[in-house]
RNA sequence: GGGCGGUUAGCUCAGCUGGUAGAGCGCAUGCCUUACAAGCAUGAUGUCACAGGUUCGAGUCCUGUACUGCCCA
């Protein structure tokens, strides 16, 4: 082995290991592998997206995954790709088309969705390059994209088919208008915020009751709306307002006539127990109208200026606000305004307050797709991790609203309907039709509106494996095992996933979904562009490695808990990088020349308590990791792999065999255990270690620790007794070191340690590590017994299993050192007394388990050994 | 308004089926000890938010309160 750089430089190493995985095809599923597969389908980002740390959380737990599963011989793949963010990309596209002082109009549609495509073309790769940089190892080969052809075929096939059903509808309702991108949203789109608002008290005259000066007070959030008003409703049980029953009151500003109306809907203490109804732009109020036969009447534009509202025409619905409000005043109409929290609906993508608007769109029945997904569920067929999210998702289920799946844009599917000029039928038809299917006419039309993104999304699991074509990879990968996402598309994405592979494949798309936690800052705050908040994963990447990265924030991260970041955290995984790299380091100092040259791997028997020692805590290790990524516990895996590695292998196992790294024997051992280490770690950093796999002389077998079998657990090495003894001569070392501490002597000063143990067989032990216990704790003598006579001028250490002198000629202060004993007289007594009080306990003597018992009776004996012992040196002195 | 989390060392958090409270960072002290100062050694620090309850025994289970965050309406 060639001697090492000192410091690791992840720079180079990561890039040459993921170009060579790339042009080796180790990310592809391996033919050679056992039939049992493992899929993993990425949540595809947007095309506009740039990679945030949330998406480094999200692919570092796939990628973890997936690495141990190909390890482990799974077929496994990974399936990335991205998806085509309808409204997010138009409006990418139109800001830059603005630049030019064009609008998509000027365009045209035909134009602008080229345009779109050749935007796409240039920079749609930018966020997949992005994962690349952290190693995500999926199978690129495979990669696709909402829009792509197949993709699209499948949106078209799945429309055709839940039109067919009568899933799919068109209707007249409210939904959620956003007016700067000009588009109808679902109601998941709609995010709702709580916002500092105000009541505006309004006063609606009498009719008749003009002159008299007779009005009735209205409260509204929203003034503006009143031009829409068709109506006033009242509760027919509130007493207050029996007067009005059968009258009409007259809008103010309009001065048009409009009817009281009795509705049980209509909530008497909320306001004024009167409201104003706007049908056009308000769910209640559209729902209410309905229920009386009452028109409605728009008074705002797509863009939310305002219209039919006389001198208030094209003022902006905020700007009309202000000046109404002023005009009312003077008008005397407004009675007062009282400010009112309330929560408000904002757009997804653009943040613009949502205008609730009623319109014709598109519908997907969503009640008897939940009843299936919901079913799946309680079968069992599907589970959420952490389990809280089960609530969640079956609470959306069962209170599950149609889908409103049409959008006025211009970018993404267009809706496969054709309307007729010469009837009223609907061609929907799974090639693009020529004629109408209801007359024949050719004067068919295709409906303007695109579906939403999450109309193609829902289909990704079978959709990217070939769908609605019975590929293989279809048949070899579908149904997928684990979804791993954020929780925040839960609604958007997951749970319609699950509906849609029940209806269109007639299984669950995964049976796991683990659900991670949002990454924060250290503050607790979501990271956001707008906060500038934000830690750049691909700066830290360029800073502490990717390796670094991933290891940092799974550690940070357990299951599906937040993680709060801050930049420093990565120095965690950097120098633990580093500690990895200068352990290898030392041994390449030391390895003999010709274990390069050997071909095959050797599996050395351990010669020493200490070999056996570290091949205990490694298969322990071994068991730890697999079982915690099996449960998602992947700080769990990460902890024991950095307390493994670092203290057991480091800081004990290396400077245990220093004085015989000599010996080839004990070079192939130390290698052999770092080599196991190095394959447990790899999914989790996959840079370093496959560097180090390569620079390992026995590693020669397969070309890439990508593709090396997992290490296989042994349990029978993991050796209860041996880890007693080590932790024994560990504390020897320890209890030894802090005399030295304590009493500040310096380093270079050789002690004298005398051992009295308590029993024979500790002595025995002792004294085969004679050597050891001297390096570790530098002694210059060391005498081991039983029952020895406490020597002069020594510090008293004592332990359960003896005492220790330390002989200190001349160091002894007796004041202190009784202050010390009696220091440690007071815990054991106060642990005596804690355990003889249980002991005491006819109730506990009765009721606990018996190896409880038992453990609490020989606690006391070890702690009255100890007290005794105290006491002893205490008359000592 | 409904639901779901969180509250443990100065900071960030572990602590799974109740049985002797842990880690990393930071802090203190001493060290360039035949890999690593991105390091080594040793150490100090806790009313486990609060109040009840269940239990032989509660950080852990139950109820309530406070503060805090998120989701839904």
């Amino acid at each position: 082995m060639d001697v090492l750089e000192k410091l690791y430089d992840p720079k180079k190493v990561e890039k040459k290991w993921y170009e060579e995985s790339l042009k080796k095809g180790y990310f592809q599923p391996s033919p050679l592998a056992k039939a049992s597969s493992y899929t993993i389908v990425i949540p595809p980002p947007n095309v506009t997206g740039f990679l945030h740390m949330g998406h480094a959380l999200n692919s570092t737990i796939q990628d973890v995954l997936v690495r141990v599963k190909r390890m482990q011989g799974d077929k496994a793949l990974w399936v990335p790709g991205t998806d085509h963010a309808g409204i997010a990309t138009q409006n990418v596209v139109e800001k830059s088309l603005k630049k030019q002082g064009k609008t998509k109009e000027d365009l045209g549609r035909e134009a602008f969705v080229k345009e779109v495509w050749a935007w796409k073309e240039k920079h749609g790769n930018r966020i997949v390059d992005q994962l690349k940089k952290l190693g995500a190892s999926c199978d690129w080969e495979r990669e696709r994209f909402t829009m792509d052809e197949g993709l699209s075929k499948a949106v078209r096939r799945c429309f055709y088919m839940l039109y067919e059903k009568g899933l799919v509808y068109r209707g007249y309702y409210i939904v959620n208008w956003c007016p700067r991108c000009g588009t109808a949203l679902s109601d998941e789109e709609s995010e709702h915020k709580e916002l500092k608002g105000a009541m505006y008290h309004l006063r609606y005259a009498l009719e008749g009751g003009e002159s008299s000066g007779e009005w009735i007070e209205v409260a509204t959030t929203r003034p503006e709306t009143m031009f829409g008003d068709v109506a006033v409703a009242m509760n027919p049980n509130d007493e207050r307002y029996k007067y009005l029953k059968g009258k009409s009151l007259i809008l103010p500003i309009l001065g048009k006539k409009i009817p009281v109306i009795e509705d049980e809907h209509v909530d008497p203490d909320f306001g004024t127990g009167l409201v104003k109804v706007t049908p056009a732009h308000d769910p209640n109020d559209f729902e209410m109208a309905k229920r009386h036969g009452l028109t409605w009447s728009f008074v705002m534009t797509d863009n939310a200026k305002m219209k039919n509202a006389g001198q208030y025409d094209g003022l902006d619905r905020f700007e009309c606000r202000e000046k109404l409000i002023l005009d009312l005043k003077k008008q005397g109409i407004l009675v007062k305004i009282e400010s009112h929290m309330h929560s408000v609906g904002h757009c997804y993508r653009c943040d613009t307050i949502v205008e609730p608007k009623a319109s014709k769109q598109w519908f997907v029945k969503m009640k008897p797709l939940a009843e299936r997904a919901l079913q799946a569920e309680r079968d069992g067929k599907v589970s959420f991790y952490p389990k809280k999210w089960t609530k969640i998702y079956t609470e959306w289920l069962e209170n599950i609203r149609d889908w409103c799946i049409s959008r006025q844009i211009w970018w993404g599917h267009q809706i496969p309907v054709w309307y007729c000029d010469d009837c009223d039928e609907q061609t929907v038809e799974l090639d693009d039709p020529e004629k109408c299917s209801g007359c024949g006419s050719v004067n068919i039309r295709q409906e303007q509106d695109v579906l939403d993104t999450w109309f193609s999304s829902w289909l990704w699991p079978f959709s990217s494996l070939g769908w609605p074509d019975a590929t293989k990879d279809l048949e070899d990968f579908y149904p997928t095992q684990t979804l791993v996402t954020a929780p925040d598309i839960l609604f958007f994405w997951v749970s319609r996933m699950i509906m849609a592979g029940l209806e269109f494949t007639d299984t669950v798309p995964f049976k796991r979904v683990y659900l991670h936690g949002v990454v924060r800052d250290d503050q607790g705050r979501k990271m956001s562009k707008s906060l500038g908040n934000a830690i750049d994963p691909l700066e830290s990447v360029e800073m502490y490695s990717a390796d670094a990265l991933r290891f940092s924030l799974l550690m940070l991260a357990p299951l599906g808990q937040d993680v709060q970041l801050s930049s420093e955290k990565f120095v965690l995984g950097r120098n633990f990088a580093n500690k990895i790299w200068n352990a290898v380091r030392f041994l390449s100092m030391n390895v003999d020349e010709t274990l390069s040259e050997q071909e095959e791997d050797f599996s050395p028997k351990p010669v020493d308590i200490f070999d056996k020692w570290i091949l205990s805590r490694l298969h322990r290790m071994i068991a730890t990791v697999s079982e915690s990524v099996e449960k998602f516990r992947f700080n769990d895996a990460v902890n024991c792999l950095y307390d493994f590695i670092w203290h057991d292998f480091c800081d004990w196992y290396v400077e245990l065999i220093k004085s015989r790294i000599g010996e080839v024997e004990t070079q192939k051992f130390a290698l052999n255990v770092l080599n196991t280490s190095m394959l447990c770690l790899h999914p989790f950093m996959p840079f370093i270690t496959e560097e180090i796999w390569h620079l390992l002389p026995l590693t020669k077998k397969k070309s890439s620790i990508v593709v090396s079998e997992w290490p296989e657990l042994s349990l029978d090495l993991i050796d209860e007794e041996v880890e007693k003894e080590f932790s024994l001569i560990k504390d020897v070392i320890q209890s030894t070191r802090n005399v030295r501490r304590e009493l500040k002597l310096p380093l270079n000063k050789e002690l004298c340690l005398i051992v009295d143990c308590r029993q024979e067989q500790t002595k025995t032990l002792l004294e085969g590590r004679k050597d050891i216990l001297s390096k570790f704790a530098k002694l210059s003598s060391l005498e081991i017994g039983v029952d020895f006579e406490k020597p002069a001028d020594s510090r008293a250490i004592v332990r359960d299993y003896g005492t220790l002198y330390v002989s200190l000629v001349g160091l002894i202060d007796t004041d202190v050192e009784k202050k010390r004993l009696n220091r440690e007289l007071e815990k054991v007594e106060i642990e005596i007394s804690k355990i003889a009080g249980k002991l005491s306990n006819s109730a506990f003597m009765n009721k606990a388990p018996k190896e409880v018992v038992e453990k609490e009776i020989d606690r006391r004996k070890k702690y009255e050994n100890m007290k005794q012992n105290l006491l002893d040196q205490l008359d000592l002195l």
